[in-house]
DNA sequence: CGACTTTTTGAGTCTAGTCAAAACATGTGG
DNA sequence: CCACATGTTTTGACTAGACTCAAAAAGTCG
């Protein structure tokens, strides 16, 4: 079987800088917020604070008093949990406009998960009072808010079907495909996930381990499904994936 | 082995009347309505329909269109997903005064699951319209309704977790404690789940088979962990249950 | 008392986990 | 630009937990 040395360059922005502009860029594009006016909009950029967060570095843990709600200005931030023993339980993944933070206004006192930067990052946080506040000034934002977390637990549902129905072969199927939907990039033949992540974090998020999670990864390679390295997939044949993900097997 | 015969018989009290006066108790005491002044009650009361359900009845299929809110007047509800190789899959179990249905206020336009009576019901339902309506008349609900999201996505994750990383022994004990807490009764030494459910429920609860659960639960009754019988189960003790969840194994 | 369900148990198989070692990739400094 | 140190990935051998199929036993209800 060939090996592949690298096939594709993953390029990094290197935030460093959170401009005004950049930030009721992302600001305005929440899904909670993308409808109010430009003033508005200003105006509640000035309760954000920003903030860079390096790759690796946890931006809270698990039980932390739940004081903020964050947004993810630049790179990727990913949410876990961890067991007692110590494994890490993938959540979700999160970029671009995306927020995070188990809010107090939610009726949460601690954050039930923990939040790692993927990558560099930038992140903007604002407190739980200054959002109370923007919900009481803006109360369609509050329905909107509703309709992103209840998003988020039909998503965490699915999670539960997957994990109780289906094989490390088809979840793995499915993490993959999850992420090129979300990060994923069009690069000749295949989409690149544009993302670092490891056969550790592949592992975490299929519930597997790294060597399960490698062994599934190298049947895919030689059946042309995907190219991968350290740190990067690219998927060559989505349809083919997807129907793993539903008949079970490699046909 | 000595096996018990029906040691705790379930008395269950029939539905059948979901009269005005239990309504009204039922509504006021739903955690986003419960701060209300018992007139706003009253009127959001005339917004509701009920309706009696029995036993295995569906109250509506995943991919339903997401007309109405339900609450559990009487009875409980069970919902599930189904895989497409008919499997079903736990998400929740429901009673007295609790809400389900995914909204269209919500942002979602069908249902993700399927709703089930698991006894015979008393069901109250209010369109997407007339709740959208109470929200807009009483904006601070609309905010413990967030509350009320957001606990069971975490309630989703920490099922993710358990999914990911718990033996099936461990996921059983588990969800005998969460059914406890919440359906428990004291029955002399032990506590009886309020609920009648079969192994295969238990199954669908722990993302297992009949057979697996069947052997898990004979050793815990072997253990003196728990006693149960056809659709009932008593725990004997919570404690040591409470130490397997954590430890991983019967010492 | 039957007829029907649900539960238990057994035997065999397989998926996925563990432990251990080798192969590979990446970045660094000489 | 190469060689080495380090972290990542792959592979192998073994084990164990859990699934499947099948049949017997035990409860439940009319």
């Amino acid at each position: 079987m060939v090996r592949l040395k690298s096939p594709i360059r993953l390029d990094w922005v290197d935030p460093a800088a959170c401009s005004l502009e950049y930030r009721l860029k992302i600001i305005g594009r929440l899904p909670f917020f993308k409808h109010l006016p430009a003033e508005a909009i200003s105006k509640i950029n000035g309760l954000f604070h920003d903030h860079e967060v390096s790759a690796d570095e946890r931006i809270y843990f698990e039980g932390d008093e739940a004081k903020y709600l964050y947004l993810v200005a630049m790179g990727k931030v990913k949410l876990v949990r961890n067991t007692d023993s110590g494994r890490e339980v993938f959540l979700d993944i999160l970029h671009g406009s995306e927020y995070f933070g188990t809010l107090t206004v939610f009726g949460e006192r601690v954050h039930a998960e923990t939040a790692i930067a993927q990558t560099d990052c930038c992140i903007l946080q604002i407190s739980s009072e200054d959002f109370e506040r923007v919900l009481t000034e803006y109360p369609d934002v509050t329905r909107k808010v509703l309709g992103a977390v209840s998003k988020r637990l039909t998503e965490s549902q699915e999670v539960v079907k997957q994990l109780s129905t289906y094989t490390v072969e088809q979840r793995t199927a499915s993490a993959l495909l999850r992420l090129a939907g979300k990060l994923g990039e069009v690069r000749g033949q295949g989409v690149l996930i544009q993302l670092p992540f490891s056969r550790q974090d592949l592992a975490a998020m299929t519930g597997s381990t790294m060597e399960t999670v490698s062994r599934v990864m190298s049947r895919f390679a030689e059946d042309g499904l995907v190219k991968s390295g350290r740190k990067w997939v690219t998927i060559m044949d989505m349809k083919r994936l997807e129907e793993l993900v539903k008949k079970g097997a490699v046909n």
